[in-house]
RNA sequence: GGAGAGAUGGUUGAGCGGUCGAAGGCACACGCUUGGAAAGCGUGCGUACGUGAAAGCGUACCGGGGGUUCGAAUCCCCCUCUCUCCGCCA
């Protein structure tokens, strides 16, 4: 969230700010409810300072034997009135929180301005698409044929958008998280294996609630969410925190399986691995400092993106517009690789710089020099597993229906072609 | 799931309804001392909001929420979590 002070004091350079963004949000509410908790609280704080030190004339008089049932009566009365005021604070707060949790994070001034994804700018591109002297297949149908993709015992077992990977389906999925955890974990990010379960303060503390319940899978019997990503559980495991300044950047990587109820995506993405309520993905996590952010953000992007050169898969990476960030973002890079049964380039990473908004949100901070300041957070799929594992099938196909393994996936892998 | 115990600052650990934002120890920071260190001594050491140029001052916070009271860390109620024992389980 932003700072509800610097919104209430500066309300149209934030409206002027937010003008490029999508969504509703109220501002002037903001504003309204933050100047009226402030006039209240000046009122009620003199008040208490007065009950405060009225009350210990009256211990005092106690002690000495003397009457205070004039005080008593004099305090009591300033006590409703207190109680009052106080009841008024208690209805505004809730109010004032929502307002401010619904306004969303201010778009870094380098973001390219815009209103949709076509609006995004593609930053840079690695190799080409990949090309064939044959007609290439769609994972799903390679997979099929190659008993390595079984999406309908998925639909038997669990239902739509849940696959069963089998044999060397089953292992390349493990082969590919275990290359991408060991490749991060050399980069210097330490190795998490966090609970695939949260619960209610943990999502709100990353912004998937109050707005998004809809899109989580929740648990009946406890109130537990099923993660929808790492970021959920490694984030918050900072929450209400202050670190010391000297151990930042703390950078994580985690993976996990993925939970998501994919809400509004009737009909999209059906078939494949593209599109599904459970898969696995490694996360990339970080807390900074303010004035290293944008450069983390360039880092973490950079190494998302290793894992696709060293698997030498073709990808582009786009820099969303101002109208397609995410909605705590200040700032965010997708890594988009190349899916030859798409014909274009697919979203396999979104790297994002939060700046303070979600740690304002969490109350993590830093101390440092005897200051504390709240402090960057960033996170970004290192990558999306499932995804990579249908970009691998479709762009490493061969003629013969079988599939090459990508040299860095050999040794994990323990062969070099699946259906050979 | 059953029974019991507990939750206080970075940590440990006191705290009779009143001068308690909270003793003491440890850790940490600075200073003195020293050739240098240790020890010793001294000083400091929570967060947020408000106000102020600053020092400071005001308010709130002792797991969370509610209540009693002129006044709550302390009394009452509800919730959550932790620990011990039993049961079950990987």
């Amino acid at each position: 969230m932003l700072d509800v002070r610097y919104i209430a004091e500066n309300l149209e350079e934030v409206k002027t700010a937010l003008a490029n963004r999508s969504g509703v949000y109220d501002p002037d509410k903001v504003a309204r409810l933050y100047n009226r908790k402030r006039e209240i609280l000046k009122e009620v704080e003199v008040m208490k300072a007065t009950r405060n030190k009225e009350s210990e004339q009256i211990a005092i008089k106690k002690k000495q034997k003397l009457d205070a049932t004039e005080d008593i009566k004099r305090m009591k009365e300033l006590g409703d009135k207190i109680k009052n005021l106080d009841e008024e604070l208690a209805t505004i707060e809730p109010e004032l929180k929502e307002a401010v949790l619904s306004v969303p994070n201010i778009p870094h001034p380098s973001v390219p301005v815009g209103k949709e994804e076509t609006d995004n700018v593609e930053i840079r591109k690695f190799s080409q698409p990949t090309t064939f002297d044959f007609e290439p297949k769609p994972h799903w149908e390679i997979g099929e044929k190659l008993g390595i993709i079984d999406a309908a015992t998925g639909g038997k077992i669990a239902g739509a958008r849940f696959t069963v990977m089998k044999g060397l389906g089953a292992r390349l999925e493990r082969s590919v998280y275990n290359f991408m955890l060991n490749t991060h974990t050399e980069a210097g990010y330490e190795e998490i294996f966090p609970p695939f379960m949260v619960n209610r303060e943990s999502m709100y503390g990353t912004g998937q609630l109050p707005k998004f319940e809809e899109d989580a899978f929740s648990v009946k019997n406890n109130g537990f969410f099923l993660i929808p990503t790492a970021e959920v559980p490694v984030t918050n495991m900072l929450r209400g925190d202050i670190v010391d300044g000297e151990t930042l950047p703390l950078k994580y990587c985690a993976y996990t399986a993925c939970f998501r109820a994919e809400a509004g995506s009737a009909g999209r993405d059906t078939r494949g691995l593209i599109r599904q309520h459970q898969f696995n993905k490694v996360e990339l996590v970080e807390f900074c400092k303010p004035e290293d952010s944008l450069d983390e953000l360039e880092k973490l992007t950079a190494s998302a993106e290793n894992i696709l050169k060293l698997l030498k898969l073709p990808y582009r990476v786009v820099a969303l517009c101002t109208g397609d960030i995410g909605f705590s973002s200040a700032k965010t890079f997708d890594i988009e690789v190349w899916m030859p049964s798409y014909n274009r380039y697919v979203e396999i990473s979104s790297c994002s710089d939060f700046m303070d908004y979600q740690a304002r949100r969490m109350n993590i901070k830093y101390r440092e020099n005897g200051k504390t300041a709240f402090v960057h957070t960033l996170n970004g799929s290192g990558l999306a597993v499932g995804r990579t594992v249908a970009a691998i099938i479709e762009n490493y196909q061969q003629a013969d229906g079988s599939v090459k393994v990508p040299d860095a996936l050999v040794e994990y892998m323990g062969c070099e072609y699946i259906g050979k």
